[in-house]
DNA sequence: GTGAAAGCGCTAACAC
DNA sequence: GTGTTAGCGCTTTCAC
């Protein structure tokens, strides 16, 4: 089980040739005559070579991605990784991954080095966006020596985005409780630290104006949270007959609470949430969520980046930033439905 | 924005010393004149200078465990790499991840070799085990350069392991099931090219070795295929007094099922499942459930998987294999208990 | 077709 | 304290 690494050098003389033919074989170059193909081929198979990819990308760079991502507890990011993982692998790039810890703290310099450090060709930016947990970032985009790609819960302006608009998704998820003649509606809000989480309420507040702080709660994603919201909501709200939680998990913590109370859903009270996660549909009742194509942001992150790196690789210049602005939509099941 | 990669040598000329004065000031050796480290942070400040992370790994290897891991839209495997993270981070280790997509297929061999060109000091194997993807693997271990560590759903015997007992797992639902006076039970199993599905229906079997087939149902871990299995059992098998379902999304199924058919749970079907998502709390009824550490599995195996590398590079030898089996505990909720 | 030499960016070993 | 030399494992000229 001991035994030192192998080096392409250690082949080469167990083969008796030179590194470079052991290079031209490992690179599939034509010039190599097939008889010394073989047998350096077959000195490589016996001593399980593998050439160092240190060294390799040392030399010739590139096909490789940075990705900083984070909270892949969450259905949102960990799809969103699917995506990125799946479009990389069929584009035949390959992924750098950093996980980023402590959130609520800027150090998105730190990551962005670590990742720099790796010698990336591009990165991708899918970090949730937190308190200022970007101003760093900002102000070092200028200098970079590759191109970024953020994902990001709205649409901004400067930047290569992937952005997904969660403010219509919260106003469609408002919207459909009035059609449903739904006249008392609350809110659970996500934390609002999270960009998302303020674009999901704003957009409920779109169709909302006037709606009273006693209608809207401040969850943290858990179904826990779901659970309290709807008992805190009902405590300052009696009237409350409907609620939009702003993901499908606190969503669950509030049919929770409603069958404890004896409230049903959707008769007593409508509910909907947001990110159709696959379960959802086999909550009782089925509920009623926003959709927002998580793996499909991934993917298409992977693609617009490729394009830009190859785009500079070609011309020597940054392309523009392309914002790709993708669009949710409403999923209607039972829980939000008298019929 | 466009900008040619700033290299060690740039910093030197700049500040007007040595590469080797800049590799000081870099890492902090205490040899540098207080002076010259404050011009030379200067000139790295303002260059944005990175240190290449490819270029010192091959002078320095360590610190670097490579990660296997596959499946990660599952709850397990996603919760095993947090924790593998974690552990990682604390212990100073960077990771290298490599997802694992076709686990049908084994290609094992492949993304070894993958992880090893990466010069990792040593690999967690933390892939589900289907079907026979781990034999090309286990022909390949007594080869490799560093040691690794599986992660694995049983007890077996020639390796470091991080093992799951599974098959405890499932005899504790049954009994409980037995115990709370439930007479004709019924399983819902995982994929059965999955060993972890396989060990969770041997110990279902250690309980009910006279079960028929009609009692069970292979589902493929998702709700979907709960609900399908409850209504699969019901029409072979029509006496079905409680189901263990072995995870909790097939769980979520089997509830939403019961709800379809006026089935009251627990008292008409008890309702056993395996994960102990948080989600699981907040079922209707709130689900029991088999608790596996999930995290701490990652952590254990990050934390062993270390022990084993530095006894190595202090005694030259590789450590006796481990084995470190982690007991599940089961959960007790409403779903179960007749009161 | 094949080999020798140079160099990717960095650090360790030895000078001075 | 600081610079010089050498070399990590590989690929890329450019000879032969």
């Amino acid at each position: 089980m001991i035994r030192k690494t192998i080096t392409i050098k250690q082949v080469a003389e167990n083969a008796g040739v030179s590194k470079q033919t052991v290079s031209r074989v490992l690179n599939n170059r034509p010039d190599v005559a097939p008889e010394t193909r073989l047998r350096v081929q077959a000195v490589i198979d016996q001593l399980h070579y593998q050439p160092s990819n240190l060294a390799r990308k040392l030399k010739q760079r590139g096909h490789t991605i940075g990705v900083a991502t984070a909270q892949l507890g969450q259905y949102g990011p960990m799809r969103r990784l699917l995506g990125i993982d799946q479009a990389a692998e069929e584009l035949g790039y390959s992924l750098h991954l950093d996980l980023v810890h402590q959130l609520e703290t800027d150090n998105s310099e730190q990551v962005l080095n670590e990742l720099l450090a790796w010698q990336v060709d591009g990165i991708i930016w899918a970090v949730p966006e937190i308190s200022n947990n970007r101003t760093q970032l900002q102000d070092k985009l200028s200098q970079l020596p590759v191109p970024v790609l953020f994902v990001s819960e709205q649409s901004e302006g400067t930047l290569s985005t992937i952005a997904v608009d969660n403010r219509t998704g919260g106003r469609l998820a408002t919207e459909h409780l009035l059609e449903q003649d739904y006249q008392h509606l609350g809110l659970i809000t996500g934390p609002l630290t999270w960009n998302v989480a303020r674009q999901r309420q704003l957009g409920w507040l779109d169709v909302l104006p006037t709606a009273q702080p006693k209608q809207m709660v401040e969850g943290d994603w858990s179904a826990a949270s779901g659970e309290r919201g709807l008992h805190q909501l009902l405590a300052h709200y009696p009237k409350l007959d409907a609620v939009f939680a702003c993901n499908d998990q606190m969503a669950l913590g509030v049919l929770q609470a409603a069958h404890q109370l004896d409230l049903s859903v959707p008769e007593d009270l409508g509910v909907v949430g947001f990110d159709n996660t696959p379960e959802s549909a086999y909550f009782w009742p089925p509920l009623t969520t926003v959709r927002h194509q998580l793996i499909e942001q991934g993917k298409l992150a992977v693609q617009v980046l490729i394009g830009v790196i190859e785009a500079q690789q070609h011309n020597g210049e940054f392309a523009h930033p392309k914002i790709t602005l993708l669009e949710p939509q409403l999923v209607v099941r039972k829980s939000s439905i008298i019929s």
